[in-house]
DNA sequence: TGTCACCTATCTATTGATAGGTTATCGTAT
DNA sequence: ATACGATAACCTATCAATAGATAGGTGACA
């Protein structure tokens, strides 16, 4: 049985993936799990301590999903492809990433989240770069493989952006396409 | 000399671009102008009024620079690199593009915006192909121009989201490079 | 007894929006 | 030439809704 706090985490979660932090109101919250919403700045004194907690979640399990896809023993091409899958399903559902929402809200985040923000990014990033050192051999193009995650991550964030105002995931593809072509 | 009307429409889109739609209040915009809230209401009844106005007008200076790069006697390369120079210029500023702001505030969007929107994306997204089609002796790959496009755009629009929150610019610096080597 | 997890009640600020008044400009009928 | 009506572009004043946040109280439970 989950808490209280959790099921806000999960109902926030959701909501900011939707429609962004500034447009999540605690009362709205607190209605969606039966509670009052002084209750919830008992769990969450701020915006911003929510901010937190939600980036810190979305940043662990994400995390922990790329360290389960890096031990295991597949070849470059499928890893990348069960990374790629990970937005795939977020498009699924007509969400954001969640960083990727909060960057488009960036000047409403102090900088303590902002800093999140930035390890979500960089750490993601840094994943990528790694995964390609290490399948070098794999790799079949003169472009660093700093350039390829940068602009895969990027890429993908973009699209996700892009599909949900368009039609069935077009950009997903395209880019999955794109960057599937460099792994043999 | 400006009228208000026109102050108000410069004012609202660089705010938007820097904090979005939903945090741009009709009051701060009067302000900044030297007027009346209710006299912003008189130029635009509500705030979709707002964004349409908005929207449209960014959509027809973008596309009016996208044709004046396609009217000239350039190589694929240069005209690819004025294209990214377009949105490196919006990186400069430390704004996103004003459809991409949008984009993530979907939600909050009624209908003809939501269209709005699309139309942007697929017309920039029409103008790569036909421009790689016209070019296809300088496109060294066989990726399809479609995919192309569509990849490039999400990729700058996600570039811009990214590099607002990070350093120096280094996605758009990213996909700049990995879409230059497609071309010769 | 004290802490956890809730509650009621309330404050203050902000916001989009509207009603209705003012002023200046300007084309047009007298 | 002049008076007149309309329209544009503002204004004051005010609503109602929503928001985040806080103070202080209640009950369970260990």
């Amino acid at each position: 049985m989950k808490g209280n706090r959790e099921k806000l985490e999960d109902n926030a979660l959701n909501a900011v993936q939707i429609g962004g932090l500034k447009s999540l109101s605690f009362r709205t919250m607190a209605k969606e799990i039966g509670i009052k919403s002084s209750s919830v700045h008992y769990h969450f004194p701020d915006k911003s301590d929510l901010a937190r907690a939600l980036i810190e979640r979305y940043s662990e399990e994400f995390f922990h999903a790329l360290k389960d896809i890096g031990n295991k023993r597949w070849k470059l091409r499928r890893k990348i492809k069960a990374f790629i899958e990970i937005f795939e399903s977020v498009a699924e559902q007509k969400k954001l990433c969640l960083c990727g929402m909060l960057a488009a809200e960036l000047e409403q985040l102090d900088q303590s989240n902002r800093a999140l923000l930035a390890e979500y990014f960089i750490g993601t990033e840094k994943w990528i770069t790694n995964l390609l050192d290490e399948h070098r051999d794999e790799v079949k193009t003169d472009i660093s493989s700093t350039v390829l995650a940068r602009s895969m991550l990027s890429g993908l964030e973009g699209a996700l952006l892009l599909d949900r105002v368009l039609d069935e995931k077009q950009r997903l593809k395209a880019q999955k396409e794109l960057f599937m072509s460099f792994f043999s």
